[in-house]
DNA sequence: CTTGAAATTCATCATGCGTTGAACTCATCG
DNA sequence: CGATGAGTTCAACGCATGATGAATTTCAAG
């Protein structure tokens, strides 16, 4: 009956190790994940994960780091007819998380509702992966980018926390394409429309000086 | 020095534990939120939390019970002229989580995002106090109305992510009356806007193409 | 065939958790 | 005053977690 050392043959444990991971936080995000249970999954002692991975957080970056890829995607639903740029960032985000490889997506969002250290990767991610090149490639006003575009990212997380988090029918087992057709058109508004006046109070208006505090601008 | 027992003078003790707990799971959530440092925080010893309030989870449930009160407030905000259900809605949403008692909200959100037990709360919660009262009142069609009230309601969750628990600015410190003027539109087009054809494919109509399409619930 | 590195496990530690039951202290009523 | 019971704390149990270091097995190079 052996019990410890070396496994015969060559196996890819440290890819397993990964995947399972990748799994248990799409599942559970990262602070209900336990490393015992991942390493279970991926039949395998715990303290190999560690040996592998060091600290459980480091765990989670390699997990992550693999599948997202934004380099590659973002341009490409970015680039493009700009009144089509509203549907390709609906679409490309519904595919890229039905994707096996989205796992990693809805980890890392799963994760960042509940702890904040996966919280601010996200913020960070989202910021300087996301929004700049939004903002560099759609022509935004600068003054107003900023409102828009975490409007923009406001309504397409909303989408995700009904279909993926939550799961709410109908959203959870809708056709990719109907959530398309329903959601993209107010994602390009939110591009284009006019802000209403009361706006100019908050962004670029500088209007009665202060910065931190909003004017109180009833309607 | 006294250790245990009794203190003296009239104190509301667990008021103050209630008044802990609500504050710590709508920082933290259900789980990541300890039966003892909700203790710490009201300056009590934790046992007494389980004597007045047996076990975490009927702690959850009396923080949660008392300022939730859906009865008062939905019919409110439904209730009016329909062209500006939108409008109200959001502005409900937003009013109430920026209260004090909004807390409780807040807390009932986050801890849907991580924990399995609290989502079935949160969409029990919903589906009965929340949407059969949207649909009964803002007159839908019955067939589009699932969907419909969904992507309302993906809308304004979105909303409550970025501002309270991603914090993702500007959202998080705009004010509020920007935030209804800038999303309210697009909640009334929710409402309003007829779906886009391929629509039909999803809620009743069997159109071409749907071979691998997951079967939607409602039927 | 030897040797050293890599892969893998075991046993263990310290910590924090939810929960329990017994003990102590005070307020109130007779 | 004495008794009763509610309020409050102490000490502890059992469990799960992340982490560590030594021990065991296999592989590959010399």
């Amino acid at each position: 009956m052996k019990r410890s050392g070396r496994r015969p043959g060559n196996q890819d444990t440290k890819a397993s190790i990964l995947e399972a991971a990748r799994r248990a936080f799409a599942e559970k995000g990262f602070d209900q994940s336990s490393i015992r249970a991942i390493a279970g999954d991926a039949g395998v002692d715990p303290a190999l994960v560690h040996h592998y991975f060091g600290t459980k957080e480091k765990l989670f970056l390699a997990a992550m780091n693999a599948p997202i890829n934004p380099g590659e995607l973002i341009p490409q639903a970015l680039s493009g007819p700009r009144e089509q740029a509203g549907e390709r960032l609906v679409r490309m985000a519904l595919t890229v998380w039905d994707s096996p490889a989205g796992s990693a997506a809805v980890a890392m969002f799963r994760s960042a509702m509940s702890n904040e250290w996966t919280a601010r990767l996200l913020r960070e991610f989202v910021v300087t992966q996301i929004l700049r090149r939004a903002v560099a490639s759609l022509v935004l006003d600068p003054a107003e980018a900023p409102l828009r575009t975490s409007l923009v990212a406001t309504q397409i997380a909303g989408m995700m926390i009904g279909r993926y988090v939550l799961r709410i029918e109908p959203m959870a087992s809708a056709d990719r394409e109907v959530l398309v057709a329903a959601i993209a058109p107010n994602v390009q508004r939110f591009l284009d429309d006019p802000m209403p006046e009361v706006f100019s109070s908050y962004n670029g208006g500088r209007a009665p000086g202060a910065a931190g505090a909003p004017d109180p601008a009833g309607r």
